[in-house]
DNA sequence: ATACTTAATGACTAAGGAGTCAGCAAGTAA
DNA sequence: TTACTTGCTGACTCCTTAGTCATTAAGTAT
């Protein structure tokens, strides 16, 4: 009969494993009927524990949140920057991909606690705003900006907002949190919709 | 000092009352933060006698969602069928104002609690499937096909789903429910929209 | 007036869950 | 081995709130 240890102290990994199992029950229950004891109990620790790097459940979910942002945001914004794709290349080929990913990546998770919560957290959601709406925004934005200037798109393009770019992806972001059943070929309207803009840029 | 009675017996209106003040109610806090005795409060009744015409909170939330959904639709969907216009004009007119006026009606809240609640009641979303987005959709399919039938439309024009003329319905919704003090001229972004479609769908 | 029905009240119960903290034991150093 | 620090536990407190129910009084009929 070995001596096993109850636990093991593990002071550096803690809190990004906490914050991990919160973003899990987070997504499945929502904010108000998470409870820190899930939480605890899928972390493998106790609860009491969570309080120790966490001050309240609003300081976790908060952290939950800007944690999920930042991992995910960085690579999926940060390499568009620094393509040598033509405009509409870049337009159909990264830009459609990093589309199509959203809907069923924990960004879609992260709106959807938004949605919900962002009411009661406004600092939250300009957060948000700030390191992925405006920054994708922008992104589309210089993209279209960069065909004009080329000579790929006709001066107009610039009327149509990249927000044109995105609902599609909304929508199908929407339409697989709230009918997961209910099928709906979400690629293949983001497609369509990129060929529709661009063929009125080019026209 | 004249004898006034502490409350009035109105069994017949109550029921309404009581919806009207819970909707309003879940709006502001969601589902979970809503307590019942505030929608009691704001009903002018006591708590308890919202457990009269209500058996759970569960109860009130769903005839809630139906209860709005039911007023809204009908009339909403329903002039729609019923119209003697060019597909185009019909695309470009009624098609459009109701676009326009969803992402500010209750229409838009009823969303977001699904959104939010959704997962936790899939005959709700059902419903709403069934008698919202089903319909909706179904409505649009139809008008785009009568404009092929009549020489209006490109044959192709059937492979655009109607899903995205929703679109931008979408975003603008989630939009204003989330970045509320970030402006957005959402109702343009919906006119670029048909007139993208529509000439799609012409040329 | 009087008796009766039931809409409506509000105090109460029970349960659940956020946050606390005294004590325990894993790791560390001498 | 012993003394010490601190990551970690889990039982506890306290508050909130869904749901109940004995009681009250508004409306009605006779």
């Amino acid at each position: 009969m070995t001596n096993q240890p109850k636990y093991q102290r593990r002071k550096e990994d803690r809190p990004q494993e906490i914050a991990d199992a919160a973003f899990k029950t987070f997504a499945e229950k929502g904010y108000a009927a998470t409870r820190i004891d899930d939480v605890a109990k899928r972390a493998g620790i106790s609860k009491g524990l969570t309080y120790l790097y966490f001050k309240t459940k609003e300081d976790l979910f908060k952290a939950v949140v800007k944690n999920v942002v930042v991992r995910r945001v960085d690579s999926l914004i940060g390499n568009v920057e620094s393509t040598e794709l033509s405009s509409e290349e870049f337009l159909r080929g990264p830009l459609l991909d990093f589309m199509k990913k959203v809907p069923g990546s924990p960004i879609a998770i992260v709106i959807r606690l938004l949605i919900s919560e962002g009411p009661r957290h406004p600092d939250l959601v300009n957060y948000y705003y700030d390191n992925v709406v405006a920054r994708g925004l922008a992104a589309i934005r210089q993209f279209v900006a960069r065909g004009v200037e080329r000579g790929e798109f006709r001066r107009e393009a610039l009327e149509h907002q990249p927000h044109l770019f995105l609902a599609p992806m909304m929508l199908s972001m929407i339409w697989r949190l709230v009918f997961t059943d209910k099928p709906l070929d979400t690629d293949q309207l983001m497609e369509s919709q990129i060929e529709l803009l661009l063929a009125e840029m080019k026209a």
